[in-house]
RNA sequence: GGAGGGAUGGCUGAGUGGUUGAAAGCGGUCGCCUCGAAAGCGACUAUGUCGGAAACGGCAUCGGGGGUUCGAAUCCUCCUCCCUCCGCCA
């Protein structure tokens, strides 16, 4: 959520910002104009309900006296004064709800240092590290690998639960596990996270607090009583803290957590249906910070570097991309992606995207901390990152060290687990 | 699923209709004391929002929504969460 004052006092800005993320800027003048006769109303209603106060309090002192015709009068007054309330509150709720509607579906500022650009096309290589790996045959795809060494099996996930899904199976589960394992690990004892096992099914503040609704309701899997499949470990993690203030010293808090996520992948027809890319479950490892505002973009550059640390140890060849501004997720401010190779395809594609929100999803979840005991609250800065995607991880490894026979090789800093 | 109990400021915890934004304690900040510190003493110490350069003032907020009343932390109602007991269950 943006911040409700600078909408007011500079929506040239956030007109701006919409327009590189090649949005409609409509809902600013929309808000503006809602919010002004809200505004007035509000003033109108406090200064009634301060007479009332008044009134109210003086009635108390006439019983207190026993002056009961005099509180009697009075109150017949007060009375018309409430009803007022009543009828100018009714008056505004409406454009309230409106308010709010729009706050919770304006994207993010992206920052100063973001590329504008509409699409992916526009977005920057920042560095690659490492190299594509060199084959004298050509590489097969990872589900064909998989498939024939009896790891994935997409055909009977598809008869249990439908398309986009997947059965991991011996080597398959084996390595997934291992992977899990692996990326827990070296993020709690390398990297000082602290690791946390998080709900996966959530409520619909969590949910709100993150940024997944009220917008992205067709993404999510949603179950009854109001509970939601998260998408990302982010959201429950995030939520940890949500309506907490925090001390100073607390800062930077660093969680890791391994979590299943759900994704609907509405309007993905089409795309990637085969393989492990895009499935409606996958394992995913994340990284999630509460920092000092001061500190965050520092802390983007280490959380983005400590996911990349996993694809330098497994030694998968990747490259790390700033996303433009038009590329820009909803919440985020700024975001790296990091993209490993895939030999099949002859292309990098993402593993993890690490961004920072700012204080944007601190407000909407109410994530507060005070700088020091004279200080008022003011929001933290909350990062995320995933380190990494397992399941496209365990493809990059099937196609990056896949032999000539259809088989793979387990890597080295893996072998340990096996 | 059934029966009870609870939710108050950074924390603990009083408060059952009236000048209560809220006692007390803890914690914190500042001052006095001291060579310095501890202890002691004193003052200050919620958030949001609107107006204001500021001082300050209005309004709202005692888990959340709705209601009763001139007036609600306090009464009614619905909801959420926590605790205890019973049932069921991995």
């Amino acid at each position: 959520m943006l911040d409700i004052k600078l909408l007011r006092n500079n929506p040239e800005r956030i007109t701006e910002a919409l327009k590189l993320r090649k949005m409609d800027t409509a809902s600013i003048s929309k808000f503006a104009d809602i919010d002004s006769s809200w505004r007035k109303l509000t003033s109108e209603i406090d200064e009634l309900r301060s007479k009332r106060n008044e009134a109210s309090k003086q009635i108390g002192i006439l019983k207190k006296n026993k002056a009961e015709a005099e509180a009697q009068a009075k109150a017949v007054g007060s009375k018309k004064l409430g009803d007022k309330i009543k009828e100018l509150e009714e008056k505004r709720r409406g454009g309230e709800e409106e308010l709010n509607k729009i706050l919770l579906e304006l994207p993010n500022i992206p920052h100063n240092s973001v590329p504008p650009g509409v699409d992916s096309g526009d977005n920057l290589e920042i560095r690659r590290v490492g190299k594509p790996p060199c084959f004298d045959f050509t590489p097969k795809p990872h589900f064909e690998i998989g498939e024939k060494l009896g790891m994935l099996d997409f055909e009977r996930a598809a008869k249990v639960s439908g398309s986009r899904f997947v059965i991991l199976k011996g080597l398959g589960a084996k390595l997934e596990r291992a992977l899990i394992s692996f990326m827990l690990d070296l993020h709690s004892k390398e990297n000082s996270y602290t690791e946390v096992f998080p709900p996966v099914l959530v409520n619909q503040k969590s949910m709100i607090g993150t940024g997944q609704l009220p917008k992205f309701e067709d993404d999510l899997y949603k179950c009854s009583d109001n509970m939601w499949l998260v998408p990302t470990a982010e959201v429950s993690v995030t939520n940890i803290h949500r309506d907490e203030l925090l001390k100073a010293d607390q800062l930077p808090i660093k969680y890791c957590a391994h979590s299943p996520c759900f994704r609907r992948e509405a309007g993905s027809y089409g795309k990637d249906v085969r393989g492990l890319i895009r499935q409606h479950q996958f394992n995913k490892v994340e990284l999630v910070k509460f920092v000092d505002p001061e500190k965050s973009y520092d802390e983007l550059e280490s959380l983005t570097l400590d996911a990349e640390k996993i694809l330098q140890k497994l030694g998968l060849h990747y490259r790390v991309v700033e996303l433009c501004s038009g590329d820009l997720g909803f919440a985020s401010a700024k975001t790296y992606d990091i993209e490993v190779w895939f030999p099949s395809q002859g292309k990098f594609r993402e593993i993890s995207s690490c961004s920072n929100f700012e204080d944007f999803q601190a407000r909407r979840a109410g994530i507060k901390f005070r700088r020091d005991a004279k200080s008022k609250p003011e929001f933290v800065h909350t990062l995320n990152g995933s380190g990494l995607a397992v399941g496209r991880t365990l493809a990059a490894i099937l196609e990056n060290y896949q032999k000539a026979d259809g088989t793979f090789e387990i890597p080295d800093i893996l072998k340990p687990l096996f």
